[in-house]
RNA sequence: GGCGUGAUGGCCGAGUGGUUAGGCACGGGUCUGCAAAACCUGUUACAGCGGUUCAAUUCCGCUUCACGCCUCCA
């Protein structure tokens, strides 16, 4: 049985879903103003595995990610650049897909864009209206009156007395009845521009809660199973989509909710002025691969901080080389072999190791203890080389069904260039005459363009080295 | 002020009331022309102080330290 920390009861819980075999899934997706950094990219890493294990554990998945299109920052943003608001947009959307593919994550099934939904978000506050839970402000704006909604803070479990009024926000700059009253529609003021709808409180946009609330309602229901985000979202964000959604229906919004710690960089919180600021596409630039950086986001239990460094992304490096080097052990002795139940010829200690991962991840998404029993099969699994292939083709299945939650365990192809393998056959020849001074020579000439050559029984192979070794932040 | 996390060996990181996590790094050995990889093997940790217990890193309390949230940041 998957188990599952619920952020809203603050325990272990199973996973069961509301409607039969079928999860519906909610994730908080990037505000594309700019492009997404390492820490928004822990967020969804984490949500990837979770819809992974779910499929892996024979349910089916309906996820919904959000794109927030609309907002403060997009609208200075393409002010800024002088372009319009959706071609600003377009360039960071673009640019998240595109990210998302570099780091092996699976596309969710629906990504509403927050200005394609304008209309459902004015329906669900019209509904608010009906049911006194919005007002409009002198402003023009329409907030949401939290004392009229009796669970607020529900989630986040603050009290009235624990939302200190002025504690950040001075109540005077304010035409809200409550400084906590949070918007459900901003009216127009001329620095929005040309970005303005029209809705029965006058010309303006939506404020950014309502807008999961409505997607959410429109891709997967009323009442859905899991909502998820990083920590930073449970208050206000959460809390504030609670109170629209179920102060609107009058029914459970999200059954259970998932919250993400934050990533450090080099043990310090991320920032620009630190320094140590990294979007996605500037650790790529470092040399390191989309498939070495997924690994080292998803390795970090979800709800611990997870601290990011060049030092332990090198070191991935190595633990991926003995995996890639398991996988193609694997793949030699299997050879062609038939793929036909396969299943049964399973080693134990293949089994075990199924085993081990399966209950690992079925406790909250424990990976650590995931992968620990996975470089324990790899371990017994050296050991019985040469297998005999119907043995190594059925652990290669296994290896690729793991594949299906980690998706960091299959190697990327690499051509191997001609000339070098002219130079490991010349080597061959050097070696059958006992010319060892020729053999180093021509081993160092192939190490000298970042190869390596392995001799084995079957004779020597070439394997490419970790780029850039040496790189720091 | 309120709410809430966490402190494990050189580094990263699981887990457990008494029995090997794992990865990386490092040392010794086997194999190899030499390497590499693999295998064998070594270093044996749970912040501090009390308490419960036959037994605590694991449960309870306190202390210290670090971190997160308390209005739009994943």
């Amino acid at each position: 049985m998957f188990k599952i920390y619920n952020t809203m009861s603050r325990s272990l819980e199973n996973v069961v879903p509301l409607e039969d075999n079928h999860v519906r899934l909610y994730t908080c997706g990037p505000t594309v103003y700019n492009y997404a950094h390492i820490g928004n990219y822990r967020a969804y890493m984490f949500e990837d595995l979770l819809r992974r294990w779910i499929q892996y554990k024979g349910m089916r998945v309906t996820q919904v990610q959000n794109l927030t299109d609309v907002d403060d920052k997009t609208i200075r943003g393409s002010r800024d650049a002088g372009v319009p608001l959706s071609d600003f947009t377009q360039t960071y959307k673009d640019a998240f897909f595109a990210d998302l593919k570099v780091l092996n994550i699976e596309p969710a099934e629906h990504y509403p864009a927050a200005t394609d939904c304008i209309p459902e978000m004015i329906a669900l506050i019209e509904k608010l209206f009906e049911k006194g839970l919005a007002y409009k402000s002198d402003d023009g704006s329409v907030y949401f009156p939290i004392d009229k909604f009796p669970t607020y803070g529900k989630l986040a479990h603050l009290d009235r007395e624990g939302m200190r009024a002025g504690a950040r926000v001075d109540q005077d700059e304010y035409d809200k009845d409550n400084a906590a009253d949070f918007a459900l529609w901003k009216a127009y003021v001329p620095e929005d521009g040309d970005i303005v709808w029209d809705s029965p409180w006058g010309k303006g946009r939506p404020g950014w809660h309502i807008e999961c609330s409505a997607m959410s309602e429109k891709h997967l229901g009323k009442t859905f199973d899991l909502h998820t985000g990083g920590v930073d979202n449970i208050f206000p964000h959460h809390e504030d989509e609670i109170a629209q959604s179920e102060g609107a229906n009058d029914c459970i919004y999200s059954k259970q909710w998932m919250h993400c710690a934050h990533l450090q960089v080099e043990g310090k919180k991320m920032s620009k002025s630190d320094g140590n600021f990294f979007t996605l596409r500037e650790i790529l630039d470092k040399g390191y691969t989309g498939r070495e950086i997924r690994y080292e986001l998803i390795g970090t239990h979800y709800r611990k901080s997870l601290n990011f460094t060049f030092d332990s992304l090198n070191a991935n490096r190595a633990a991926l080389a003995r995996l890639d080097d398991f996988h193609a052990k694997l793949q030699e002795c299997a050879g062609d072999t038939e793929n036909a139940e396969l299943e049964i010829h399973l080693p134990e200690w293949a089994i075990e190791t199924e085993k081990r991962f399966s209950a690992a991840l079925d406790d909250d998404l424990n990976i650590a203890g995931a992968l620990g029993a996975l470089f324990d099969g790899v371990h017994e699994g050296n050991k019985c080389f040469p297998m005999s292939g119907k043995t190594a083709a059925s652990v290669s299945n296994l290896w690729k069904k793991l594949n299906t939650v980690l998706g960091f365990l299959e190697p990327p192809k690499e051509e191997i260039p001609t000339e070098l393998i002219e130079l490991a056959e010349a080597r061959v020849a050097a070696k059958a005459n006992k010319d060892w001074a020729e053999a180093d020579r021509l081993r160092a000439a192939v190490a000298a363009v970042g190869w390596t050559i392995q001799d084995t029984p079957t004779g020597p192979k070439l394997k490419k080295n970790c780029v850039n070794q040496s790189l720091k932040a």
